[in-house]
DNA sequence: CGCCAGGTTGATTTCGCTCAAGCAATGTGG
DNA sequence: CCACATTGCTTGAGCGAAATCAACCTGGCG
């Protein structure tokens, strides 16, 4: 449905306001005119999709600005979202640096800006920096302790609470408080797509968000959500099981 | 309640059986000989924890023989089973790559031997053959890709169906096939780490084995499953969810 | 012997799924 | 410009799976 990634001109790696938290901070003067000189950034829209699960990897992509979702699907075509991919993070780069083909799909979310950076240019990269493997090391790890994370919150908590902390946390990147103290949430993905990031079907993600708004925990209208000064959903933080 | 690890006398790695799988294959003979010279092989009883969350690292472990459990738990004391450990993996490379305390925490769930290899032995090691990050790297991928999996498992398939998928992994290691075609398997864990494994309480896990058992897909005596020849039980795969 | 942890069972409740319909917003072709 | 599909979200009714709470075995082990 949507159009074509469309280029856009490329902004010199030296002055990338995300670079400093990507993989490629602190790289050689040479490394990164290799990398200035190979990358395709360009303009995506909501609904592209950057690789399928299966494909073989022709390089990673670096997200400048936007938000990309990370999702699996078995073979009865279930599905979930593994995870937002956002701005100064990488996408792909286990299948590029293995050589392996992709394990999950990864598809743009929200209109985004990213850098696609070909597999050669990568492994001519890390042959040349070898902080460069630490650095993904890191990321690996950093992508597995999220993924135990959720493994223990979805088998340990409800659906509620599962929502309290994913807002919770979009909070930090998608939340502004107001002088009363109450705070609002912009939830950056659909209905469909939360229900999928909570590991569950679409019409119980709606009855949740009902059921938050009938007592007045929170207030939800389209995307965004409004927590009242002491929100009673959000800092009651994960408690017992039917709270 | 178990004693403490009872050293035993070393094996050299350059003739160890396992090491060949491993993140140490294919090193230097300088480094294998720093890491003959350090490391600590021991036997470890059930129920002996090798490190808690937040632990910082001392080193990691390398699995010869046995099995390991990784754990995680929340603040309210619910806990998973992430993961079990087999002869040939290594456990907490990361928090002694990155020096970072244990997201996790580890116990021996079967009679095991480990080689304990320090922090120092490690970073020598990496400093010198940059090969090994690649090796963990790869390690931190397929630990990440089984936890993805787990994810997508958990949150659509029924209990029964996550046990027949662990039951037919385990019988690649802890299975024999019989004249009649029956598969017997060895469950290496207790039920209720069994439980935990699938993200349930011990009575649903219970249920859930009583239920096959009724319907005949299979046998549970002890530890012991019996799954009859074109079983009604692995080889229907998973299927529908209410299969 | 009595205790205790691990495991099973029973009764009940609750949560989330299924199937089905309804509804608003958007798009499309005549 | 209107009739009509389509898509995303919500609601309802009923069901089923797993949790909860509680009791009760069983086999080690002091």
């Amino acid at each position: 449905m949507p159009c074509r990634p469309e280029p856009v001109s490329p902004t010199p790696c030296a002055s990338c306001p995300v670079r400093g938290e990507t993989e490629f901070r602190g790289m050689s003067e040479a490394a990164l005119d290799l990398l200035d000189r190979t990358k395709r950034p360009a303009r995506y829209l909501p609904g592209q999709v950057l690789f399928h699960e299966g494909d073989d990897s022709a390089g990673m992509f670096a997200v400048y600005d936007g938000l990309v979702g990370i999702r699996k699907v078995d073979a009865e075509g279930n599905s979930v979202l593994l995870r937002l991919i956002v701005p100064g993070e990488t996408i792909g780069y286990r299948s590029t640096l293995l050589r392996a083909p992709h394990l999950t799909s990864a598809e743009v979310l929200q209109p985004s800006v990213l850098c696609f950076i070909p597999s050669a240019t990568v492994h001519a990269m890390v042959e040349r920096s070898p902080g460069l493997y630490a650095r993904f090391l890191e990321r690996a790890a950093s992508d597995l302790r999220s993924t135990e994370e959720k493994v223990l919150r979805d088998a340990t908590l409800s659906v509620r609470h599962r929502l309290a902390h994913f807002i919770n946390t979009l909070s930090e990147r998608y939340g502004y408080i107001a002088d009363d103290g109450s705070v609002t949430v912009e939830i950056p993905v659909s209905r469909q797509d939360l229900a999928a990031l909570m590991g569950v079907r679409p019409e119980s993600m709606s009855r949740t968000i009902r059921g938050i708004e009938d007592e007045g925990a929170a207030r939800f209208t389209g995307r965004r959500v409004e927590v009242p000064p002491e929100g009673g959903f959000l800092s009651s933080g994960p408690r017992v099981r039917g709270l």
